[in-house]
DNA sequence: ATCATTTGACCGGCC
DNA sequence: AGGCCGGTCAAATGA
């Protein structure tokens, strides 16, 4: 798929301001990058010289422009090696201030350069993008040469946090980001790449924003800006030219992985086709929507799911990127940062799967990606977002970390007589269906209170009729109604009521400090207040604690509830989580139960 | 012969 | 319960 890639390249090349955000943004900037992974698929044919990051780095660092390449945020990309005496023009009108003001600029303290090249990686990632403003008359390479320019800091970036840490400035909203978007868009000025404009670029569609970058993210500009400024690759035309060869010989998108095309449909409410390509990796989950207009220009990028491998190593065809690529990056380090660790340097720098893995909510950072990229509010009962969100979250959280993958709570719950309904809350049956693989018919329901979003089915295991298997999805917006009949404390009754309940987690290693108010939920009996419900509950947490008794825990989830509320009433997320119940076992204590259950 | 893309059909979720 | 819609499958097709 050198298509993405090298469409990106391209475009990169036309991009010095590329930007990678700070993890408030991590949303946003996966949504950028998703973008230019799209292209790559769809593009490979149409644009040759695509590259992933890698590739790029390839070049040298040397000027391919690596806007927008970024790869969606699964894997940890060796960065490209970026030199520290690139400089990015900056927009008329934009003054540097502004720049550095823009929530989306990164911190450059953390950049840093290579020890080999004394160039900057560069990295971008964008989970979903979508063009707000897609400018037909204007080449997407063009714009990547567009003026935005700044001169990068030679500090070294630690760590993806380090390098997404929110810049302060740095945007945590949406509005932030559409800020940028528009400044972006503002600046989107076409340039003279003949080279570049000559190619026909996916690209085109596609919502270029300024990204602060993480360190990786900012060689690319550099090259892109000096290219620019130069009208071109100048400088580096030979480093160009040759990537754009191997870009155009390789399948490789540029987001550096391979996709492979496996559907195309026509959405409702929309004139433009949706692609959905799959990651050729085998057991890779990833996937990825592209939407693009009748001009060929991407609209819109939806990344689902986190790659649970490295890139793909370049070939021997990428010989020149994958050289610099490996001769930059310690090869353990990038043989690794795919599992979205964290906490290397080199990891957390070049790759923006590890800053997607570490920044906050993925359905939040899904919204905002969406309504940046097209520029309005996200809608969360948008059909098509909330079907993606939903399946990301039935991933779960991959090792990466990639927030959108997100695995289902799955709770095993034994106990006797079963009310499945009988969570704390009110539920209204609006459907039943018999789905594939299971013969017992599955219920559907959804929380009567209004305005409350939450939904779950429930269905009988095929083949264990004892298990009850319930799946939630989305949070309650409002307290637990009144428990028929006891009004006790909700927690309190879940654990006195329901005490020969058996809960036990059974993924616990995919709970995501987010995302596990559900565990918390089903093993309180679906009962705790609203809010508590809504906390996320790690399992760290009650680990934590060091008190298993009832009170115990019941304090550490209080406290760990506090603690996480404010974060929690920021996201507007979905969360979906499975019960798997089965009869109880009525000599296990409950709170014991639960303990386990979180802690297996 | 292999692999990727195309495209109609099917499936599951939701109204 | 039926229909709509989005997502996926898989045979056909092309490179």
């Amino acid at each position: 798929m050198a298509s993405s890639t090298g469409s990106l390249d391209a475009s990169s090349n036309s991009h010095p301001a590329s930007f990678s955000f700070s993890s408030p943004f991590a949303t946003s900037t996966s949504e950028l990058l998703a973008r230019v992974g799209d292209d790559n698929a769809d593009d490979r044919s149409r644009i040759p010289a695509r590259r992933g990051l890698s590739d790029r780095a390839g070049s040298g660092g040397g000027g391919i422009p690596k806007f927008k390449s970024i790869p969606p945020p699964s894997l940890p990309i060796s960065p490209p090696p970026f030199s520290p005496s690139s400089y990015f023009a900056i927009p008329a009108g934009l003054s540097p201030a502004e720049l550095l003001d823009s929530p989306v600029l990164l911190s450059s303290s953390n950049i840093l350069p290579s020890p080999t090249t004394g160039t900057f990686p560069s990295l971008a990632f964008n989970w979903r993008t979508k063009s707000a403003n897609p400018q037909p008359g204007i080449k997407e390479e063009n714009r990547a040469c567009s003026d935005f320019s700044f001169q990068p800091h030679t500090k070294p970036m630690n760590s993806q946090f380090a390098s997404f840490q929110p810049s302060s400035a740095a945007v945590t909203t949406e509005e932030a980001f559409k800020g940028h978007h528009q400044l972006w868009s503002h600046h989107e000025t076409s340039n003279n790449n003949s080279e570049l404009s000559s190619q026909k670029s996916n690209i085109k569609g596609e919502h270029m924003v300024p990204i602060r970058t993480s360190s990786s993210e900012i060689p690319n500009l550099q090259a892109n800006s000096q290219g620019n400024n130069n009208g071109g690759c100048q400088s580096d035309y030979k480093h160009c030219s040759q990537a754009a060869q191997t870009l155009r010989e390789h399948r490789r998108s540029d987001d550096g992985y391979n996709w492979r095309k496996y559907g195309q449909k026509q959405v409702k409410g929309s004139e433009n086709p949706r692609s959905y390509y799959k990651c050729t990796y085998p057991t890779c989950p990833t996937k990825k929507k592209v939407e693009r207009n009748m001009d060929g220009q991407i609209t819109e990028i939806v990344y689902k799911g986190t790659h649970n491998h490295p890139k793909p190593q370049p070939t021997r065809r990428n010989s020149a990127s994958s050289q610099a690529i490996q001769g930059s990056v310690p090869s353990e380090a990038y043989d690794h940062s795919f599992g979205g660790q964290a906490g290397t340097p080199i990891d957390s720098v070049a790759t923006p799967d590890n800053s997607s893995v570490s920044f906050g909510d993925d359905d939040n950072n899904m919204s905002s990606q969406r309504s940046n990229s097209r520029g309005d509010d996200f809608d969360e009962d948008e059909p098509d977002a909330k079907r993606w969100k939903k399946e990301g979250e039935n991933e779960g959280i991959s090792a990466s970390g990639n927030k959108t993958v997100r695995e289902p709570r799955v709770v095993v719950q034994t106990t006797s007589d079963i009310d499945i309904l009988d969570d704390g809350y009110r539920w209204r049956k609006y459907g039943q269906k018999v789905v594939k693989g299971n013969p017992n018919p599955r219920s559907y329901y959804k929380c009567t209170t209004m305005g409350c979003p939450v939904r779950k089915h429930v269905e009988r295991a095929s083949q264990d009729l004892r298990a009850v298997i319930t799946t939630y999805e989305g949070k309650h917006n409002h307290d637990v109604p009144a428990a028929r009949g006891s009004g006790g404390h909700a927690v309190t009754r879940s654990l006195t009521d329901n005490n020969n309940n058996f809960s036990m987690a059974i993924r616990p290693s995919a709970i995501a400090s987010h995302a596990n108010h559900v565990a918390a939920s089903s093993l309180f009996g679906g009962r705790l207040h609203a809010s508590e419900s809504q906390s996320p509950f790690t399992l760290e947490m009650l680990q934590s604690t060091g008190n298993y008794g009832y009170s115990g825990y019941e304090n550490s989830i209080n406290s760990f509830v506090n603690q996480q509320q404010q974060q929690q009433q920021q996201q507007q997320q979905q969360q979906r989580h499975m019960e798997i119940m089965f009869p109880k076992t009525k000599e296990e204590p409950r709170e014991d139960m639960f303990l386990e259950s979180l802690l297996c």
